[in-house]
RNA sequence: AGAUCCGUAGCUCAGCCUGGUUAGAGCACUACACUGAUAAUGUAGGGGUCACCAGUUCAAAUCUGGUCGGGUCUACCA
């Protein structure tokens, strides 16, 4: 017996996937998709790696979604697509995790744990959740390589790290420099970005803040202030710039004031509300109302005294920042400790900067370069120096005189602490240094730990240079095709622009070891590439410096790169000093930056050769990687590291293509987290609805990039709208194919030989895999998705198969039946392929019940198989339009039957159809029988012009006119809206008209109008866009005979199959006091009984147990039994 | 604070690049129809200040500038 389509109950995903899912592993489909392009061009992905440390949640869905669906793509193209998984196990989210476990601080590691101790529970920390991500991996339907990942904490992969950080410190691009950073003085600990972002470390607290007066001094450029000063004054004028500050002990080691360079500052004379001495001070215009009342402006200077409330001011002058620039003034509080020499710079001067604005405070910041990054930053550009002034403990230090050794916050919890602000403020108002001094309510961090302010404080750090090659890191990202444009150019493109140094220090202990040693006295150190090298240099520094020297590590040299092995690890200088490494971890962006090369570890074959790229292969076969996908706030993250060291290292982009998708959030727009409780459980998600759904759901209903409304209910639209249509559709084709017997056996019918409507759907469906690889090229999945859906839906099922439907159950097995089927069934299992990417596990199972009949393919899998090409011969243009004619005029009869309350199964005699232009005439002559029986109309008549029955109707071609006319265009829109029919015919006799507009002749040509039939007196019409249709809804008594008939077949139709009756089973009917229906079952019974498949129709005057029913309207009794005959 | 994306029907989204005169789908809702795909399907209907303001233009959902609201990233600094 020959091979059947599979039939279902019903639509069941989940159960699919299941099955498809023990198909794969069976097979080891995967394996095979790659192995099968074994020596093809390779397509070059490179995976991201999770943290295994957390759970997945639907976010990872959707980013891996895109990725499998592009490798998958890909590899049916015809590429060698290898996906090395991988996973990212260094870093802080894994120590703050084992802390909390293990309910410790940091200041416990080394103390109450050893490191090695907490580094061992790091590691196995790690891969916690790793089941549960190779769960939901399989589930999804996510193809990557998991037997063999690259794991970052591994030797091998530390190795290359190593190695690469030796290159660049080769190109001299490793430095070691002071930063900024968050300090905690009171857990003498640097705090991480990711440590200040902690819940509740931003806190309103009040601070005493200080706008303070520093003194300007006179000089050549500085003149222009001094004489507006001086007009203002007879006394010898004094002019001092404001600065505000909420840090007051950042005063001391004031070096600089900076100002924005385009805002417009003023000088004014006022009195100092404290000592009430005549002053000149600068400070921002849009800022004076901060200080000044309005009332006050051009007061009575004479009558100034202590007890005047409102201070008199007078603007003198008014200039930009730029003015400023370079301007010199006295030191604010000299002291021993604080003086030029020890600053190192040439301090106290009026930098420019950007970064200042006139929100708060005076628009001149005052700048310590050790308490601020801008600060530091702008410092730096002017060369003012430095001057730390505070000590690691959160003190003053020595030689500041009254203030020295006090501590500038509470630390230590003392109980007669006297804040140091306050003491500063008292001094500088005394000096006449101080405008305002308030406290001010603002938002400050503090340590997560001890719950104390946070400083910013300079701390030693290692940095990469990436400034060096910013110019070609721009140029390189030009190249990139980012997806969507917008990140590439804007978001990563700003980013590049504004690029610091790569701070890649990171004071912690579970991370990949910065392997540079150094004497102590910082002027030798090594950076080691290798773990030979690093053996050798441990056997060398043994032998010269001797002692117990490295003597762990010499027998079978180091076997763990990690702390706190590598710290042990003593190494000896050219010059015969011993050497340490420097204690720094590095940044984890570092690790999954150097993934490309890591991934594969070092070649040891090539690296003694000096290869400048020694890692095992593929590496040669794999760089840089043709595609890489993740969310967008990787932007910053592993984007940005990727192209830096690519830049850095090899002077190329790291990835080709890269597409960064969208935030999941839930349904009302708000972001997932825990705390909402609003997460979407990805495992219960495909559970329910299965991979596939949710797949199609993530990728077609918004594009990746732009953020997603995640909601269940559109998974269940996706699963009844496409699926079930398309399960709909495979059905159908089961169904009959089984009861014919088709399998693809007979050639295939040539196709100028099929009908017009196979001919349509085919070439409808050639269009459609052009459109589709167009927009998977693209990198446009959601398009592709909606385009498949769209032809699914609107072509395939409810035009095709709706009017196909007879052909399939009706007559033999004809070469009309056999064309068909072979049509239907080269849409789905053309469609079985183009979905596979999206939806790998319904599209295989679909191609596999296909499949699984005809053996047309010898692949196992659909994913093994070419993704289809469009075949240009079969795309006919001029077949779609017309078929879309025959469409629209079939839903407008429709719309009329319906206005007039005639049934579709009521045959009517005619339509008509105005036809202004003979090309529309030919296309709807081909199509009219699918019209005629769509609409159950019996003959289609077309008016032209010369019936002289059409009423017109003409408009402005506005898009052809208004290029022409311009601004007359309202008034020849209106003129022509003027037209009279004989207006409108002798335009069209002519093809073209005078017009006078405005006086002035105008020519209107025939193409600058839209002329369209609008109206047939006398009949019910009905238009969209420019095809009418006007319907003769005249039911003659013939009409009404056949449409009793057609009625009749109906419900013996359903009473078949309330009888359960196959579709085969032939049958005898009686009907009984048939009455008016009498003559429509006389003159139809043939048609009846071929319709119902019945041997016998018989007439008889009394049926006792018939079956009453009505047929419109008219009651009728019927018996139905099955037929004796076989 | 800066950068960026988004704002069109009750909901999810097209259309915007390339301006053109009835602004479209699907879901949901209502009514009707169909009944050999039937837990399917068709037709029709209601539902819109295209976030707001200004500009450019004969013409703006579409181009420009700004405002407001939402998301994200980067900062959080005087």
């Amino acid at each position: 017996m020959a091979a059947k389509y599979r039939e279902f109950q019903q639509l069941n995903l989940p159960a699919i996937e299941t099955e498809i899912l023990a198909k794969w592993t069976e097979h080891q489909a995967f394996e095979q998709s790659v192995s099968l392009r074994e020596g093809a061009t390779p397509f070059v992905f490179y995976e991201g790696p999770p943290s295994a440390n957390g759970m997945p949640g639907i976010h990872h869905v959707i980013s891996r979604t895109l990725k499998d669906l592009v490798c998958r793509y890909k590899t049916m193209q015809g590429f060698q697509v290898k996906r090395k998984g991988g996973w990212d196990t260094h870093g802080l989210p894994i120590e703050l995790g084992v802390e909390k476990e293990l309910g410790i601080t940091k200041e416990d590691i080394g103390k109450t744990i050893s490191v090695e101790a907490y580094n061992q529970k790091c590691r196995e920390a790690v891969l916690r959740f790793k089941d549960k991500w190779d769960d939901i991996t399989r589930k999804m339907g996510y193809w990557v390589d998991l037997n063999d990942p690259y794991i970052t904490f591994k030797n091998e992969y530390i190795e290359t790290l190593w190695w690469c950080l030796k290159r660049l410190h080769q190109k001299g691009l490793l430095y070691k420099s002071v930063s900024i950073q968050p300090y905690s003085p009171a857990a003498g600990t640097g705090l991480s970005s990711h440590e200040l972002n902690q819940p509740g470390t931003y806190k309103d607290v009040k601070d005493t803040s200080v706008v303070a007066m520093f003194k300007a001094i006179s000089t050549a450029q500085s003149a222009f202030l001094f004489e507006a000063a001086q007009m203002g004054s007879t006394l010898d004028a004094e002019v001092f710039y404001l600065a505000w500050t909420t840090t007051p002990w950042t005063l001391p080691s004031n070096l600089g004031l900076t100002v924005g360079p385009n805002i417009d500052y003023v000088l004014v004379k006022t009195f100092n509300p404290y000592t009430h001495l005549p002053v000149n001070v600068v400070l921002a215009q849009n800022l004076l109302g901060k200080y000044f009342k309005p009332e006050g402006e051009n007061g009575d200077f004479a009558a100034y005294t202590a007890e005047t409330k409102i201070l008199p001011w007078t603007i003198l002058t008014s200039f930009r920042g730029k003015a400023l620039e370079g301007l010199r003034y006295e030191q604010l509080l000299p002291y021993e400790a604080s003086t030029a020499e020890k600053s190192g710079g040439d301090p106290f001067r009026i930098l420019l900067d950007t970064f200042v604005t006139t929100e708060d405070g005076t628009g001149i910041v005052h700048t310590a370069p050790a308490f601020g990054a801008d600060d530091y930053k702008v410092g730096r550009k002017y060369g003012i120096g430095i001057l730390t002034l505070v000590d690691r403990e959160g003190k003053f230090v020595d030689g500041l005189g009254e203030f020295s050794n006090r501590f500038v916050k509470n630390y230590k919890d003392d109980p007669n602490y006297v804040d140091v602000n306050v003491d500063i403020s008292v001094k500088l108002k005394k000096e006449n240094r101080a405008f305002k001094v308030e406290k001010y309510e603002h938002s400050y961090p503090h340590c997560w730990r001890t719950d104390k302010p946070v400083l910013y404080y300079p701390l030693d750090a290692w940095f990469i240079k990436t400034t060096a090659i910013k110019d070609r890191m721009v140029e390189l990202n030009k190249t990139i095709n980012w997806k969507p444009k917008a990140t590439g150019e804007g978001r990563f493109g700003n980013w590049l622009e504004n690029m610091v140094d790569w701070n890649l220090s990171r004071s912690r202990y579970w991370g990949t070891p910065l392997p540079i040693w150094r004497t102590t006295d910082g002027n030798e150190e090594k950076c080691i590439g290798s773990i030979e090298e690093l053996n050798t240099e441990i056997r060398r520094a043994s032998e010269v410096l001797g002692g117990d020297i490295n003597t762990h590590y010499l027998h079978d040299g180091i076997l763990d790169l990690h702390k706190p092995y590598v710290d042990d690890v003593v190494l000896v200088s050219e010059s015969g000093k011993p050497m340490y490494r420097e204690p720094d971890l590095i940044d984890v962006w570092f690790d999954s930056g150097a993934m490309p090369y890591a991934q594969w570890g070092l070649d040891y074959e090539k690296l003694k050769a000096g290869d400048e790229r020694p890692f095992k292969a593929p590496f040669d076969t794999n760089y840089p990687a043709d595609f890489i996908a993740e969310g967008v706030d990787q932007t910053r993250g592993w984007f940005y590291t990727l192209h830096a060291l690519g830049a850095l290292l090899y002077d190329s982009v790291a990835y080709k293509t890269v597409v960064s998708n969208g935030l999941v959030l839930d349904k009302n727009g708000n972001k997932m987290s825990k705390r909402l409780g609003n997460v979407v459980d990805p495992f219960k998600t495909i559970e329910t609805f299965g991979a596939d759904a949710t797949r199609w759901y993530l990728i077609t209903n918004a594009s990746p990039w732009d953020s997603l409304k995640f909601d269940l209910e559109g998974i269940r639209e996706v699963q009844r709208k496409f699926f079930g249509t398309l399960y709909n559709t495979y059905q159908f084709l089961a169904l009959y194919a089984n009861v014919d017997g088709f399998a693809f056996k007979e050639a295939a019918i040539p196709l100028d030989q099929r009908p017009e409507i196979d001919r349509w759907i085919l070439s409808s469906l050639n269009t459609l895999i052009k459109e589709v690889t167009a927009a998977f090229d693209d990198y446009e999945p959601t398009q592709a998705g909606r385009l498949v859906e769209d032809f699914v839906d609107e072509h395939l099922s409810n035009w095709y198969v709706r009017l196909c439907r007879r052909r399939f159950w009706k007559g033999d097995y004809s070469a009309d039946k056999i064309s068909a089927y072979q049509t239907l069934y080269e849409c789905l299992e053309t469609i079985s392929r183009l979905i596979a990417p999206v939806s790998p596990f319904f599209a295989d199972w679909l191609f596999g019940n296909l499949n699984g009949v005809t053996q047309r393919f010898t692949e196992g899998s659909v994913h093994h198989v070419l993704y289809p090409t469009a075949d240009a011969a079969k795309i006919d243009p001029a077949l779609e339009e017309r078929m879309q004619l025959a469409q629209d005029a079939s839903s407008l009869v429709l719309g009329l039957r319906k206005k007039v309350n005639i049934k579709v199964r009521q045959p009517l005699q005619r339509i008509l159809i105005p036809v202004l232009d003979p090309v529309t005439k030919a296309q709807l002559l081909k199509v009219e029988d699918l019209v005629k029986s769509e609409v159950n109309v019996k003959e289609i008549q077309y008016l032209t012009d010369a019936d002289g029955f059409i009423k017109k109707k003409i408009k402005a071609n506005f898009q052809a006119l208004g290029k022409r006319l311009g601004g007359k265009m309202k008034a020849v829109s209106a003129a022509i809206g003027n037209f009279s029919q004989a207006d409108i015919s002798r335009l069209e006799k002519e093809g073209s008209y005078s017009l006078e507009i405005d006086s002035e002749p105008l020519i209107l040509q025939i193409h600058e109008v839209e002329i369209t039939s609008e109206d047939i007196p006398g009949w019910m019409v009905s238009s969209k866009g420019s095809l009418t249709v006007a319907l003769d809804v005249t039911v003659t008594p013939e009409l009404e005979q056949e449409g009793n008939a057609r009625e009749l077949v109906n419900r013996i139709q359903k009473i078949r199959k309330d009888n359960g009756y196959d579709l085969t089973d032939r049958i005898q009917v009686k009907l009984g006091e048939a009455g008016s229906l009498a003559e429509s079952i006389r003159q139809f019974g043939p048609y009846i009984k071929e319709e119902v498949l019945a041997d016998e129709l018989e007439m008889v005057d009394h049926l006792a147990d018939g079956m009453p029913i009505e047929v419109n309207e008219k009651a009728i009794k019927v018996w139905v039994d099955k037929s004796s005959r076989a």
